[in-house]
DNA sequence: TCAATAGTGTCTCTTAGACAATATTGA
DNA sequence: TCAATATTGTCTAAGAGACACTATTGA
């Protein structure tokens, strides 16, 4: 969306853009959101929000990538970003010499706006795993990227807390770790390294019940951040 | 090294550099080498080496960091190259906004050219950990982005073969690994652990002899990279 | 009582950490 | 034989995997 770029800019500079890999939980099983283009080049495909660059606004990449929650998909509050990493070649957008920084971010589903804004045609919720074919520039690569990267904090015992709603029972979080990770996981042994997790409260007194004995709820610790090093507060 | 920037092009586009942290062992401790730079800005100050984006040139971003290993060092051969992150924004180069894609290499310090290039004043390799005061840019943040992703990687049980000759005992890559990581390994621990590393191969029947029992060469194994997911062949 | 899910216990096996013992060489 | 380093062994403890068992609720 933007100014007129001579020959020569395109050849001196690359373009920078974010683009954003929203995972989420639909049904127990870990999406990615794509949109689909209203704008050349690739109109029409699916791809991850993305934006430019603007360098009279944006503070930093980071600064980009939250700019694509906020204008393409309405996501107001902070939303904690990782970045995955950079990526670029004269092919990869048919403008010329490209840049994109991939992040990704957690949500729970019912945290992303139905309706998106004017930018977007459409938004879908794909297979993380297998986001289908045919989709714009090298999204397919960067979700594949992007998913290699989830997997490799979660394995490392990291919590994907992120995914989930405020109050939610263990089951709720092995069924996401088991999501990203693409494996089951045993539950005894599941609960067990929770044991002494700071990043985990139970919620004194509150359950879930169903039509069977009710589960304890628990909520993410104050200051829970979703990174290496410890998910703990 | 560069064409003329208008103010324009300075608010439209971001300079983008390539920065690598090369790291080597010197007598046993994990250094970084730095290049006092020949040019403003920052002219005089100590940096990582780094080069610009050439759009016409390069064809990756991986490129920008080869050619920097080839041009400001006279690395000819190609070394493996891990990206660590992209960092942008507009206060980090006085010359406006900017974004630097940080590389990391491994090399044993014999395998690089003591006597650098002409764009370079002097070269010197820092402390891994503490590589001074009054470095140029964000470059000691860098470096320690660079050291927390190469300790993540030796931590999950990568060997940093590359920082060794082509030929080492264990207790060389012991020494490597203990340098890395800033922690003592426990010898026996640490050699069980590559009881079945099919990165390692014995070099039948050599040993290194000092004025002591001879000590086992090892060499890395055919197609050995240093990268997440084993770093076997 | 039954179905359904929550939550715990137990046993075995692998691995890590600590520390000791043995092996080999030149001086 | 001694100093110095390589290499292996042993004991203990912590954690993972597998699997079974107990607990609680509404129908």
């Amino acid at each position: 969306m933007s100014s007129i770029r001579s020959p020569k800019a395109l050849l001196l500079h690359p373009l920078v853009s974010a683009d954003v890999a929203l995972f989420s939980l639909v049904e127990g099983a870990l999406k990615v959101l794509l949109v689909q283009r209203s704008n050349e080049p690739d109109k029409g495909r699916w791809a991850l929000p993305g934006a430019v660059l603007d360098p009279s606004r944006d503070r930093s990449l980071d600064d980009v990538a939250h700019r694509v929650l906020r204008d393409k998909l309405g996501l107001a509050s902070a939303v904690p970003l990782t970045q995955v990493h950079a990526l670029g070649g004269p092919d990869r957008d048919p403008r010329g010499w490209s840049i994109s920084v991939l992040f990704y971010a957690l949500l729970p589903l019912d945290r992303v706006p139905a309706v998106v804004g004017d930018t977007v045609e459409a938004i879908a919720w794909r297979d993380a795993a297998r986001p289908g074919r045919g989709l714009a520039f090298d999204h397919a690569t960067q979700i594949e990227e992007a998913l290699v990267r989830l997997r490799d904090l979660v394995e490392s015992r990291v919590l994907p807390l992120h995914l989930l709603p405020a109050q939610f029972t263990l089951t709720d979080l092995q069924t996401a770790v088991e999501a990203i990770l693409g494996v089951p996981q045993e539950k005894s042994a599941f609960r067990r390294r929770l044991k002494d997790e700071p990043a985990l409260e139970a919620i004194e007194g509150a359950f879930r019940g169903g039509n069977q004995r009710p589960a304890q709820l628990y909520r993410a610790a104050e200051g829970f951040v979703f990174e290496k090093g410890r998910g703990g507060r």
